[in-house]
DNA sequence: TGTACATCAGTGAACGCGCGTTCACTGATGTAC
DNA sequence: TGTACATCAGTGAACGCGCGTTCACTGATGTAC
């Protein structure tokens, strides 16, 4: 080996890494293993060490981004959380930002096992609006709540995409965002929780 | 020439047609030229006799989504919209469904041109769904119910691009489409018109 | 109206290019004695 | 602890392939007289 057990492994979390980050930038056939390998610092031949191919990596890139915005996310209330995620800082930064406003398109168009990565970081995604929003409550008023999330997140995400889709300088972008940011703080269910 | 004026323009308008059904089904790098013209029933090698490039033909062809997408929706009203909109039927024919919703992901990484195309499709679906709550109002109400129609574009675009990330029988995908079909036509404004 | 010529939509071979993937090779690391 | 050998992460050339695009050519259509 010309590095250490450890050391590989590292590598091979930066290739992941390296991957989240530039598939959100420029999608899933936007980015060539080439290009990728050479960004994480390696030539493109030590891939297949790591990954059986690179529909594989997409769902490793992906799962990996779900898990960094869930830890970026903790302590984070709900206010703040939503204010963020529709900011103009946000939607123009998409390398640093959500995985699954930048990916779920291509996501529709993978197979199933990205798709079920997909799934998963929806679920995280709603257990982190569930950890902001206190304590749980009885069964059924957890499943509003959850009801309530989904209608959040596809909000939100949706108003990110359009916005996205806007030319860059376009006050319909900055709109879109602008009117759902009001709409989802004004819906906000009271918190019970401290 | 091979073909008569008026051939050549509507064999232009296949084209185009088909392409927008291509790249809604599997996305814009999804889609060769080759592949595309030998499905309108052409060899390739014409293509560059109407399009100047593939990024040309993506901002036509999504326009011409949008266009068709307003004709079908004439007259049909906002309750029956959303109920197909948001159905899965809507859901798993992405090549003959929404463009935005189908395409909104890949517009984020195109030129300005091309997101122009979308700004202008997302304004046509704002006018869409004004054409189905009635007779204008002052100006402040319009103001108000153009909020609306955003918020409402948002949410279901958002919950149906979510809902094709999931795998295709995932209970989460349809819980998705429910709980925002369910959200939208609860919030809906009362419509002053007829 | 008839004829000669220009036009240009459509054809299909060919172009260079970058892609995902494979492979023989290197050499430091890990392991067995 | 020291030595000999196996392992395998990383290298870089090479593979076949399909892509977007170009081009010489065809021949019916459109046009000028």
């Amino acid at each position: 080996m010309k590095v250490t057990k450890a050391q590989a492994q590292a590598n091979r979390a930066r290739i992941v890494e390296t991957a989240s980050a530039l598939f959100r930038e420029r999608g899933y056939d936007g980015v060539g293993i080439a290009d990728l390998m050479a960004v994480a610092g390696f030539t493109h031949g030590g891939f297949y060490k790591h990954f059986p191919s690179k529909a594989d990596l997409l769902a490793e890139a992906a799962t990996c981004g779900f898990a960094q915005a869930a830890a970026k996310a903790e302590g984070v209330d709900a206010v703040a959380f939503v204010e963020h995620y529709l900011s103009r800082a946000h939607r123009d930064a998409r390398g640093e930002g959500c995985t699954m406003a930048a990916l779920c398109g291509d996501a529709a168009r993978q197979p199933a096992p990205i798709k079920a990565a997909f799934a998963a970081g929806i679920e995280g995604l709603l257990a982190t609006l569930a950890s902001q929003s206190g304590v749980p409550q009885d069964a059924q008023r957890e499943s509003e709540l959850r009801a309530r999330r989904i209608e959040v997140i596809a909000q939100v995400i949706g108003a990110l995409v359009l916005s996205r889709a806007c030319p860059d300088d376009s006050p319909l972008a900055d709109e879109i965002l602008d009117v759902c940011r009001a709409a989802v703080l004004s819906r906000r269910p009271p918190t019970r929780g401290a």
